[in-house]
Parts: structure tokens; C-alpha cells; sequence
DNA sequence: AAAAAAT
């Protein structure tokens, strides 16, 4: 009650459709194509460069589709092997654009939202569910199960995809963080929140479907790691979660096997009443799984993961992410869309085209959040979740990750989660001792020199692989030019490289190929690539967090790692955090660097603030700390987290309403109203 | 300031 008087005289929207239209008209030039009044008879809308293309293929058969179409068609349907890279070049001129446009679009879809909820319902679901969600019959040799007559028919198994998943143990770029688990026990793990489950202590007895724990054992993970101990029950309970935990802690297992399990046992959830879009509904995909996460190889990584553990199941994962082919992903969409891995503007895309709706949403996962706002994903995360046609935060599960858990994280935990259990986990790495930090004092034009010195060595007999990080893409290209020329053997990532260039780079990066990988931002965090044994940072961030990934890339999964950072004068905004994530490590601190902290011009201020104990760092990050059980807290939210209900847009704007809030992200227009309101 | 992300 009280939230929606709040969110009605604040914001002067409150989800009321005939106030939205007042905003939508105000904007009309810029939204009216794409939102179509109609909504109800009209065919989505088709971007122009499309309508061609588009109209041509809803006019064909895709009603008439047989049930057997997904398969014995597909099967034979090769994808087109060239003009995938087409929209390859140029991408870095839109980058002022997105977020203003994101917000522009979340507030007239707002609206339309709420008026399809009404829309009349289907009668006969239940034959349809079968066909968009479930697998076509008779391709168990192919690996792939089914759901039929309310019965999971599981799939035969398949040597060759096997192989293809699970690798065989002697391949060390298949071999996974499954494989070394004793340093795992040290990790501390803290839950907090109402009726939190006991944590699990092994696989085999846990509430984990038989089928998955075959393919648990297929992939060798033995032993489940904290967060998964703790996250396999919570989500099983049926509970929302935020969890403070990075990649390397297992957390992708953490939130894939609970949601597979329950899902291989559920099976397809009946499609949504047919919301009035003429849309051919079997053009559509209904997933009821949707993980969100910020960089293409990210979510690519987490895709693989996906179709590991749904192996001979029902449940067809895919994924979509920007800078490749969008028809090759529609058709494999078409085939099976159970759980959805994807970038937020890829999924946006397809959503404004009409070919996914989120009506069936039955867990939502959003990854590595504190990236995704630091990117300025916020205008289409909120979009996607309270935007579109995802049920409500009470009709489905949502988990959200993040490393750290800064007030905006917290306000959209706040407003995304239910009575949530929170979850903290120590880092995995760097706070302890398994990874052996140096820094030099190296200026910029000693650097290519040092490099060098650094990597000749250590490459001689060693496997291991060496991840270099730069702070500009310029620079990456610049450097592993340079160590090309010096005949060795590198490559580079960043995000002018083509979508198809970063994954050969990581590709053989991983193999080993070419075992120097010179990285921006884009690999610093999340990306789990086993045998990196040596992280240099050849330009140091300036924000702790960021280096904490960046060698976090190193000494996974109990191994051993060798972070080496070059430091000099313009690197003084970090010496501070950087002493301390040094001392609670156990590293040696050379004098030098100590003395540093004297020069740095605005010594004390800034200091750590909410330095919650373990693990938790950073100082505006308050780390890892529940803030809900600290008694104060933020004024203005008090039980905005517990009841914020349906489309309303989070509770008790107060708390943070002065805040930098709008400033993270708004990088258009200046004195604008607040983007997405 | 730079990086990332739909085209």
C-alpha cells in the first residue's frame, strides 16, 4: 500500500496503463513503431532491415509446422558456414547510445505488459506445450530425452556427444573445476535469512534428480563445493537466493543443478494463454529457465555447462548473445528453448521480434550482477524482468550473483527477489594462499621489457598458461603484436576483436596453443579457463575489485598460481586497497610499495567501510554482508524487500532516491529525467 | 578513462 502511494506520487507511473500511454505518446516519435498499438492483432514488430525477410517467413508454414519438425529436419540442416560476421565491425559507435534507448523502451513496455495479462485463455495447452517445449520422439540415440504423457522418457546414451561434453579426463582443456575439491572445505560459507536449509553434504544424497547425478558423475564432480552444499537445498526449497560468490566457487553448478533437477522432474511447463500476438506461436519459444549474464563468454561458458548436466533430459538449453549470426540462433532456438543463457541486448532483441516470450519464466538467474550494472545493463535487466511478460517475483524462483554487494545490487535484490536467503562466500584464491602475488616497480616504458623478461623463462618447460592484462583494447593489440614479433607465441581479447577472433583466441588459449593471452576488461572476470598459471596485470586497474578477478583467473580450484602486477606512480589510487588485500593474503609487501601509501595524495578518507569479515572487501562494495541483519541499514527500504508486489516497480524509492543511482548508467542526456522512469 | 553490450 504504502509503496504504491510512494511509487504513484514519485514517479507519476506506478504501472497504471493510462498513465504509461501519457509517456508513451510524449515519445511517440521514438517508440511508435515498435510498439504498436495493435499488439493484440498485429504480428510483432520486425526491425526494418528484417521486414522483408520476416514477412516472407510468417506467411509460411510455421503453423502448419509438423511435431516432427525440430527434429528430422534440423538434423540434416547444416547453419550456413559464411555471412555470420556482417555486423561485426563498427560496434564501438553505439556504445553512447544503448542505455538511453534501453530506458526509453522499458517505460511503453511497461504498459503493454499489463495489458496482455487479461488476454483470453487457450483451452487446449496441453497438446501444444508438448511440441514447443519438448523434444521431438524416437532421437534417444541422439542423446536427447523427451517428456511424454507426464513421464520423463530419458534419452539413450550417445558415445559421440559424450565426448563432446564431458571430454575425455586426459584432455586438460576439457578438464574442469570438478577435479580438485580438497581446498574447498576452507572456504568459509555464511547463510542468513528465514528458515535456511541444511546445507547438503555430497551428490548422492542430496534432492538431485537420478539422471543428473548420472551426468554430475559424467562430468567427474565429485565432491559439491560450498556454494553448491547450500544453493542445491535453497533452490530445491523452493527459495529465492542472493549469493555473493565468483566463478571459480562453483557457482554456475550451484544454480544449473537445482534448476535441472526440479525441472527434469516437473517437466514442461504449459505454455501461457496465447496473449493475442498472431505471431505464429510455434515460431515462439517459451523458456522456463533464463540465466542472464554480462559478457558474450560468459554466458557462452555457462551454456556449455548447461547442456553438460541436461544430457539425455527433456530440457533443451540454448543461448544468444550479440556479435553472431541472430537466424542461426532462431533456428537453434527453435529447436528447443528450455533454459536460455543470454546477453541482455541479444534477449531484448529477440523479444521485441517476437520470438521469445518469458510468459513461462520459472527461474530467473541473474550472474555476475555488480558486472552487469557496472556495464549499464540496469535500463535492460528491469526491462526483461519487469518490462516484459515474466511472471511476477511471487510466480517464479529468482537467484542473483554477484562478487560484491554495493547499494544498488541490494536495491535490486530488493526489488527482483522474495524473502531471500543470503548467501556469502569466501573467495575462492587471493585471500588465501594459493596464489603468489608480486608487484614491481616497473614505469610504462620499461614494461614490453619486463614482459619479456617474465615470460621467457617461465615458458620453458612449463604447461601452464599466462593471462596478460592490459588496460585498453589498443594496448592489446599493441602488446601481442609485440610478443609475436619476439617469437612468442600470443594472442589477444577485447571487444573490438570480432565475436568469431575472441572465441579462436580463447580457443587456443585454452589448448594451449597459444599459451599467452593478452586480455582486456573482457576476461577479467567470471571466465573459468583451467591450467592459467600465471596472471600478469602489465597495467594494474584502478579498482581492487577488478584485480581480484583478474588473478582470481589463476590458481582455481585449489591449485596454485603466480600473479606478477606492474606498478608505478600511476597506479597510486590502488595502493591502498591493494596493501590491504596484500596483508590479509599473507604476501610479502615490498618496502617501496608501503611507502607508497604516504605519497598518495588523499590519504586516509575513503577508507573501508562496511569491511564484513571474511572475504567481504572493497570499500564502497560493502563485501559480503547481509545488510538486512545489521540493524539499521537503509532507512527508507525497511520491508520494501519482503512484499513489493506485482508490477510494481520495487518499493520505497526513498532510500536511495538522491543517490548516484541514475548516474551509474545514464551516460546520455544530462539534466534528463532519471532514464527508466 | 576504458571496457562491455543489439544493430
Amino acid at each position: 500500500m504504502t509503496n504504491g502511494l510512494v511509487n504513484g506520487g514519485d514517479t507519476g507511473l506506478d504501472g497504471q496503463f493510462s498513465t504509461s500511454l501519457v509517456v508513451r505518446s510524449s515519445r511517440a516519435h521514438l517508440t511508435r513503431d515498435r510498439y504498436h498499438p495493435a499488439g493484440l492483432n498485429k504480428s510483432a514488430y520486425v526491425p526494418p532491415h528484417l521486414r522483408q525477410r520476416a514477412a516472407a517467413a510468417s506467411t509460411a508454414p510455421s503453423h502448419s509446422r509438423p511435431s516432427g519438425n525440430g527434429w528430422a529436419d534440423n538434423r540434416t540442416s547444416t547453419p550456413p558456414a559464411g555471412g555470420r560476421s556482417n555486423y561485426d565491425s563498427g560496434r564501438g559507435s553505439f556504445t553512447n547510445d544503448r542505455g538511453g534507448r534501453g530506458s526509453l523502451f522499458s517505460n511503453s513496455r511497461g504498459g503493454g505488459g499489463g495489458s496482455w495479462a487479461s488476454a483470453p485463455s487457450s483451452p487446449n495447452w496441453s497438446a501444444r506445450s508438448l511440441e514447443t517445449n519438448s523434444a521431438p520422439r524416437a532421437d534417444t540415440v541422439f542423446g536427447h530425452g523427451t517428456w511424454r504423457d507426464g513421464k520423463h522418457i530419458v534419452g539413450g546414451r550417445n558415445a559421440r556427444l559424450e565426448k563432446e561434453l564431458f571430454g575425455d579426463a586426459n584432455d586438460p582443456s576439457k578438464q574442469h573445476t570438478g577435479i580438485n575439491f580438497d581446498k574447498y572445505d576452507d572456504i568459509p560459507v555464511e547463510a542468513t535469512g528465514a528458515g535456511v536449509p541444511e546445507p547438503v553434504l555430497s551428490f548422492a544424497n542430496s534432492p538431485l534428480d537420478p539422471v543428473l547425478l548420472e551426468n554430475i558423475n559424467f562430468a567427474m564432480y565429485m565432491t559439491p563445493t560450498p556454494v553448491q552444499k547450500y544453493s542445491v537445498p535453497i533452490v530445491a526449497n523452493g527459495r529465492d537466493l542472493m549469493a555473493c560468490a565468483q566463478t571459480g566457487s562453483g557457482k554456475t553448478a550451484g544454480f544449473l543443478f537445482p534448476i535441472l533437477s526440479a525441472s527434469f522432474a516437473a517437466g514442461p511447463r504449459p505454455p501461457p494463454a496465447d496473449q493475442g500476438s498472431s505471431y505464429p506461436r510455434a515460431r515462439k519459444a517459451y523458456p522456463t529457465a533464463l540465466i542472464l549474464a554480462p559478457t558474450r563468454e560468459l554466458v557462452s561458458q555457462i551454456h556449455e555447462e548447461a547442456r553438460k548436466f541436461a544430457y539425455r533430459s527433456w530440457v533443451r538449453p540454448a543461448v544468444v548473445y550479440g556479435g553472431a549470426d541472430i537466424h542461426q540462433q532462431l533456428r537453434l532456438i527453435e529447436k528447443g528453448c528450455d533454459l536460455l543463457s543470454a546477453t541482455p541486448g541479444r534477449l531484448v532483441d529477440l523479444i521485441e521480434r517476437g520470438r521469445i516470450s518469458l510468459a513461462n519464466i520459472k527461474y530467473l538467474v541473474l550472474d555476475e550482477a555488480d558486472r552487469m550494472l557496472d556495464m549499464g545493463f540496469e535500463p535492460q535487466i528491469r526491462r526483461i524482468v519487469q518490462g516484459e511478460d515474466m511472471p511476477d517475483v511471487q510466480d517464479r524462483q529468482t537467484l542473483m550473483f554477484s562478487a560484491t554487494f554495493p547499494r544498488d545490487i541490494q536495491i535490486l535484490a530488493r526489488d527482483f527477489l522474495k524473502d531471500y536467503i543470503f548467501l556469502s562466500v569466501g573467495r575462492v584464491g587471493s585471500t588465501s594462499e594459493n596464489i603468489t602475488q608480486k608487484i614491481e616497480y616497473v614505469e610504462d616504458s620499461d614494461k614490453r621489457s619486463a614482459l619479456l623478461d617474465i615470460l621467457t623463462p617461465q615458458n620453458q618447460g612449463e604447461v601452464g598458461l599466462t593471462l596478460v592484462f592490459v588496460e585498453t583494447k589498443r594496448m592489446a593489440d599493441m602488446l601481442s603484436d609485440f610478443l609475436m614479433t619476439n617469437r612468442l607465441p600470443a594472442t589477444s581479447i577485447h571487444g573490438d576483436r570480432t565475436q568469431r577472433e575472441r572465441e579462436s583466441a580463447l580457443q587456443t588459449f585454452r589448448t594451449g596453443r597459444t599459451p599467452i593471452l593478452v586480455a582486456t576488461a573482457v576476461a577479467a572476470r567470471g571466465l573459468d579457463i583451467p591450467n592459467v598459471t600465471h596472471v600478469v596485470n602489465y597495467d594494474l586497474p584502478s579498482d581492487i575489485d577488478d584485480y581480484v578477478h583478474r588473478i582470481g583467473r589463476t590458481g582455481r580450484a585449489g591449485n596454485t598460481g603466480i600473479s606478477t602486477a606492474f606498478f608505478n606512480r600511476g597506479n597510486k589510487n590502488i595502493v591502498r586497497d591493494l596493501l590491504e588485500l596484500l596483508r590479509e593474503a599473507n604476501q610479502d609487501i615490498p618496502a617501496w610499495l608501503e611507502s607508497m601509501v604516504h605519497e598518495s595524495s588523499f590519504g586516509g578518507a575513503g577508507g573501508y567501510r562496511g569491511r564484513g569479515g571474511r572475504g567481504g572487501r572493497g570499500g564502497r562494495s560493502s563485501g559480503g554482508r547481509d545488510y538486512r541483519t545489521g540493524g539499521g541499514g537503509g532507512g527508507g527500504g525497511g520491508g520494501g524487500y519482503g512484499g513489493s508486489n506485482t508490477s510494481g516497480y520495487g518499493g520505497g524509492r526513498g532510500g536511495y532516491s538522491g543517490s548516484n543511482y541514475g548516474g551509474g548508467y545514464s551516460n546520455g542526456g544530462g539534466g534528463q529525467s532519471q532514464g527508466w522512469w
